[in-house]
DNA sequence: ACCTGAACACCGTTCAAGT
DNA sequence: ACCTGAACACCGTTCAAGT
């Protein structure tokens, strides 16, 4: 809980986000819970837009901590891409609406946020070439690869997080079920 | 541009979700468009929650309508799989907002939104398994595998909506690529 | 430098009437 | 059965002041 106004701020839109939704966030509430006027906001963000970034920013930064994280621990490179994966559904699972506002578009691209993007982009990178070079996943463009694992986290993420995976199911495949899969048939492949 | 109001609505609501977003469809400029009053949309829809779930379920219909003519044209079996995720990938690209829409969380479940989904589910299903028992896929509870190749498909369309793809490297790996790159391996897995 | 209060133009929704 | 116009409570943003 910082003592500053512009991370009261964040907070306070964080708290909202997280429990209504991106529509809960409003300027007017926000300054509400930070016990600054309605529109002290403006005198930290030039619009609402750029206060959800900052959300966003501090989100994804938590992404590539983890994502660091993940690759210190330093199992088989297999387990690594595994747990990084499993990480992004993870965080999806609980902070959907946080999830929806990193990876959807943004409308205000502010420096901080495509730093970060580019960080945990290039942290994948490194996590699946190293499961190339084991012979986990096929060998191919690293960026291609790391790109069809994160496609198929993201989508399974996505469809988790909008109820369209049925898991009524008998076949009950969760988000994290569907990343397991891909790995194996990958893993098959790579033979 | 059918003539009884209900239409028009529905039909100024779809142009003003493509575009401009979601965000741009306003009862008072759908009400505008279709000439009536900012409220008549009140009379035939009880909420504009509603009133966007008519536009998705309209969405659906054709979606399901294609996954239909792709079976009917009646290729090779993982031809006629990957015409269908191509589909997935074109209808997002051509009409993100309305892919949005459609895709997300229904705060609405309206009884003919939940009907096409379950139609459009059960086509990828038999799609799925003509792939299966021709060897193009591993084998396996066919719902699993479903769920594997949507996930996949769904995740590098909202990617690549949001432009998270980066078509800028090297790789420059589209959407469609990737369903191209999961469709070989999983044929190399199922050899 | 940071904040407040009033104001503006918008929005979803409701309601009392109108035909 | 369908539509209108006024009204209500809300919103993002701007602006003139205040310290």
């Amino acid at each position: 809980m910082p003592t500053d106004t512009r991370g009261c701020l964040v907070d306070a839109a964080t708290g909202l986000l997280d429990s209504g939704g991106v529509a809960a966030v409003t300027l007017r509430e926000v300054g509400r819970r930070a016990g600054v006027s309605h529109n002290a906001p403006y005198k930290h963000f030039p619009s609402k837009e750029a206060l959800l970034a900052a959300i966003a920013a501090r989100e994804l930064d938590a992404r590539v901590a983890f994502l660091r994280a993940t690759v210190a621990r330093a199992g088989s490179p297999r387990d690594v891409l595994r747990a990084a994966l499993r990480g992004y559904i993870a965080a999806a699972r609980q902070h959907p609406a946080r999830f929806k506002l990193v990876y959807g578009a943004w409308t205000t691209g502010t420096p901080e946020l495509t730093e970060a993007a580019t960080a945990a982009h290039a942290t994948l990178i490194d996590i699946v070439t190293a499961a190339q070079d084991a012979g986990d996943v096929p060998a191919g463009d690293p960026e291609r690869m790391a790109a069809l694992v994160r496609a198929l986290a993201h989508g399974a993420a996505d469809l988790a997080a909008a109820g369209h995976l049925r898991p009524d199911g008998k076949g009950h495949a969760g988000p994290a079920d569907l990343v397991d899969d891909l790995l194996e048939y990958l893993g098959r492949a790579a033979r």
